[in-house]
DNA sequence: TATGAATGAGCTTTCATTCAT
DNA sequence: CATGAATGAAAGCTCATTCAT
């Protein structure tokens, strides 16, 4: 979970000749690559540039090759790591035929496997580390993410709302029932879980089907359950 | 929130004889209370220290006369702030008489009352951000508030199932569908909050309201429901 | 001239006392007589600041605690230099009751003893180096320095034009008979000069001399010359 | 005046053939032409190599190709431009015919033509600018170009003084009544008078015209004048 | 030859920390 | 106790120079 070695460049198979041109492509990526690791795990101040290229495998020099300053960095590597699959997911669940309880537990296992899971959701942390100091960046990644996502499982909620299958709901904060637990989750993954005693460790499939179970059915018992799955 | 002068001590009446002994017995404390603001907006390596003595209107040497560094500056902060409530509210708790149900909406709303909407709340914030960079700092954190908070969490529920007033419950995981809602809170109050447009702004009360509903209740319609409050 | 050794301040007769306080105030005129003279000797991109410092007894940190920038210093330095002494001169010329010839003579010298001989004649070949990468600098010496200067000697002239002592003259280019000899000494006594062999000095009073005797007599023989002096 | 763009070998016609090659060989030039652009605009320091290079049409790599060094560049740059012509002007002024007066007015405006009006006047204000970061340089200028040049004046100025033509005169300092017109108008032409507003432009031949009329009549009026021209 | 990606020494600037007053 | 001038290690960034292609 966001390992501190170099990203080996999967099967470096190097015929020798092309090298060079290889790498040069993919340096802007394996520098994004290592910035979003460091940044996620120490904040953008305390990062050193010469760490990121380091990380990377090239030399300081090389880092301001590609980005002109950290700043731009930065904003780099929350722009490459915001890549708008909303548009995608939409689809998904345009076309999804099963209930609506079925999509809010298809939801967060979804976000799980092809976000939380992966060093994506080291954006999340870092945002929220950092939204105070980049307030450009913030708004950025409030229009990019944060709106379409609670519109996505606003829609989510009230398609559920409207068939009759959820009670009448505060719609508007309760998207927040989704959300808060996966940003939760995250957060946990990226801040206090490394420093965590091995018993306070999440097992995040457990947690999110806990999670999911709670916001459908509820914690209080019911007179007659036919309840989850 | 996150004002930018010294929070006076309350009813600081200042006769103004005695103004100037007061003054120097309160000077750590107008120095942690700036100094969280800070780290808290900020985060740790981008706060400069003559920034936190300015704020609490002293000089840059007056802040290592009390802390001799900024690490321990930082230190002193979260641990001034980590007060160990948890002991009076599990006091509270085994007294209280209502539903567990209502335990749960009570415990939300005394959460926020006494910590979210205080100053208190930016330790959080801190500590997420922060964690990485402050590991034994981190434990100690996971030692005073997490342990404790979660285990208190934990009793609420297990009384609830216990008495059959809720299901049976992945009760370990289930600990997070009342601390998750209230640990978003706390970060959008502290980070993307502050940057957001007027209309994604939270309001707190209806927030914890929807949370706790949604928790208790989930969000399915029922055969027949007597539900909240 | 232009010693490379730190100004040692004159008779530094320190009762250890004051010594604290008495710096402090001298801290930015010391720092500027030091970039003063490595500015002028290497030129602005060629001098390190920390060796503006170490000449002026402090370190990298204080020089930069008393101007901002590198630049700020280039600007203060150039600005501390020009301080218009055109005004006292002005009125100097206005009250001068010789010849016009004589004035020339006067002026000529004068300036060597107040301006040429001192450091600030360094300021001179900064500004002719550095002209194209600071023209907001340059713009403000040709109103401050060069415009007033020019006004000045082509008063001087004008006089003699007028009450028909001088010929008649192509007055505004006249002028530079005047000052091009004058800057030619600056030139040479700053750049070239030290790195000449000694028969190539000049010697600024013999030099001068020769200018203004050719100036005003010209080197033509005359049929009846009373000539110089 | 410094044009931006390598200054095409004159009546380069350029079949399109044989251009390539002939490209090849003309590169140092070109990278000369391009270094001394800039080293006369901004300095040996401030003048980045890589912007030699663009401004040469090559890539930084080539520059190196032909000079080992930014110094040996700077070198190259100085040598290359200080041709010494002083033995062909030598012989025009041997041969020379008219009176002293003539060959001084000849002089300066020859030397305009000749060198003050091309880009090779630049050198002197690079020298005058970097004698010191240069010394060995400065001492090559000195050996081929102020020797040479101000023997060469001296002996103008002798040969009238021999002649009766001119009175009596300091030679050796009355040399530079004729270098520093010129010396001051390089200095105005490359970096002041960029910067400097249209009325303080000087018109190179008017000035020179009333630098040789004052330096040969002198300001005073005279009894009787057969005077110039 | 020519290129331009890569390097790393070196420079400007910042800021936690010290200490004379 | 309190100050703030002074420090210098450390960080961001530049650019002359190298070298694989």
């Amino acid at each position: 979970m966001a390992s501190t070695k170099p990203l080996s460049r999967p099967a470096d198979a190097d015929e020798p000749a092309a090298r060079r041109e290889r790498r040069k492509e993919a340096r802007p990526g394996e520098l994004l690559d290592a910035a979003l690791d460091l940044f996620v795990e120490k904040g953008f101040a305390a990062t050193r540039s010469e760490e990121v290229a380091a990380r990377a495998g090239v030399s300081k020099g090389t880092l301001f090759l590609y980005f002109p300053s950290k700043e731009e960095l930065f904003k780099a590597v929350v722009r490459e790591n915001i890549s708008g699959r909303f548009g995608e997911w939409q689809d998904e669940f345009e076309k999804f035929e099963g209930t609506s309880a079925e999509m809010v537990r298809y939801c967060m296992r979804v976000w799980w496997e092809r976000i939380g899971a992966t060093r994506a959701s080291g954006i999340t942390k870092l945002m929220i580390s950092e939204a105070r100091n980049f307030p450009e960046l913030a708004a950025f990644y409030q229009q990019e993410v944060i709106r379409p996502g609670t519109e996505l499982i606003r829609r989510i909620l009230q398609r559920g709302v409207d068939s009759g299958e959820f009670r009448p709901l505060d719609v508007d904060n309760s998207v927040y029932s989704i959300v808060a637990p996966i940003v939760f989750l995250i957060m946990m993954k990226h801040s206090l879980g490394p420093c965590s005693p091995q018993d306070y460790q999440l097992d995040p499939l457990r947690y999110i089907e806990a999670m999911a179970d709670n916001l459908l059915s509820g914690v209080c018992a019911r007179p007659a359950q036919e309840q989850r799955r």
